[in-house]
DNA sequence: ACCTGAACACCGTTCAAGT
DNA sequence: ACCTGAACACCGTTCAAGT
């Protein structure tokens, strides 16, 4: 049961991964407060210290698990045509992520050190499909994303059970498509919308 | 300096105001993590475990302090006239509140039986608002108080400075502007807008 | 290199006093 | 009614081992 105190043999330790997928299996269950680095060693069968040299501190372990929920946003989407429907999946996926486990996205508003640096490449792809068809892409990239967070987070507070998460999924694409709508009635020159 | 043992003499034993105030300032501060039972009890002088029977518990202390903070938003504006720009007004304020203690939103939506009340009486007044300018007065409710929270929250992740403060403030109406003209523009039947 | 145990400085909260 | 002290079950993290 209890792990022998030295090296662990070849192919015996835990990786990082592990760690990681443990988290997001604790975050996923909603349990309590969420994750704690001790809580998440104990599911391990670990000692609490022997996280740190994976994967730092916690900052570290948060900004590793954004990185890794938050990534799935930038799958590139097969065939779809238009910046607007570029930006509709970019930003469906990225709340998707966000509201899957708000937990996560609480614990990184609250650790500002663990902002993840794939956040900043969402951001990035969606202000450039925004540069081309409105002439503010920063204002709307901003709304977009700040929207995207507040719906997102509405969820931790809902404690949504999975059944109302489908819907708040509906209606976060029904939200997204109005502001959408608004992005493209506010550029004089685009074509119709 | 320590306080005598039994009930305090008359006069001398602290309010519930004074806890709020307390704790009000110490999220001003933003001091590391933020506000916890023991750190307010220091500060107040005091055992963490008087606090108790002022504000029941850490859940009870944010409630009270988020009643506090978020009702102003509900300050009547004097001669405002037109749909459009009373809600603007209750929204600038609540975001202004939100913005102003980050750490304190975070710690509610973490918090769900922490939620006040006075959120509710917000959004009630925002609904009927927008009732009369829209025909998706819900749809847009949650457009708009999703992105205040979210702009709000931004705050607490850039760690703001109070020069930034000012122009997060900016930002957000210019951002508010144009969801306004969004919402007036999705309306038929609007008089131009 | 990778894990352990003990330790330090914290948490929120309950409970039995004390006046 | 209102505050205290001791206690319980937690936290994150450092440090000196152990293999």
């Amino acid at each position: 049961m209890t792990r022998a105190r030295g090296r662990p043999a070849q192919g015996q330790g835990m990786s990082r991964d592990d760690i990681l997928a443990a988290a997001l299996v604790l975050l996923g269950e909603g349990a309590g407060q969420g994750l704690t680095m001790r809580a998440l060693a104990a599911r391990l069968g670990v000692t609490p210290m022997s996280l740190y040299r994976h994967v730092g501190d916690q900052a570290g372990l948060l900004r590793a698990l954004a990185d890794q929920v938050y990534v799935q946003a930038l799958d590139e989407p097969v065939g779809l045509a238009g910046e607007r429907a570029q930006i509709r999946a970019l930003l469906t996926r990225y709340h998707q992520a966000v509201g899957r486990y708000p937990q996560l996205t609480l614990a990184i508003f609250a650790t500002p050190q663990a902002f993840a640096g794939v956040t900043r490449q969402i951001t990035a792809r969606l202000t450039a499909l925004l540069a081309r068809i409105t002439d503010s892409p920063l204002l709307w990239r901003d709304i977009l994303v700040d929207h995207a967070h507040g719906s997102g987070l509405a969820l931790a507070a809902g404690q949504a059970q999975p059944a109302q998460i489908e819907d708040m999924a509906l209606q976060y694409q029904q939200a997204l498509d109005r502001l959408l709508d608004a992005v493209c009635g506010s550029t004089a020159g685009s074509p119709r919308g």
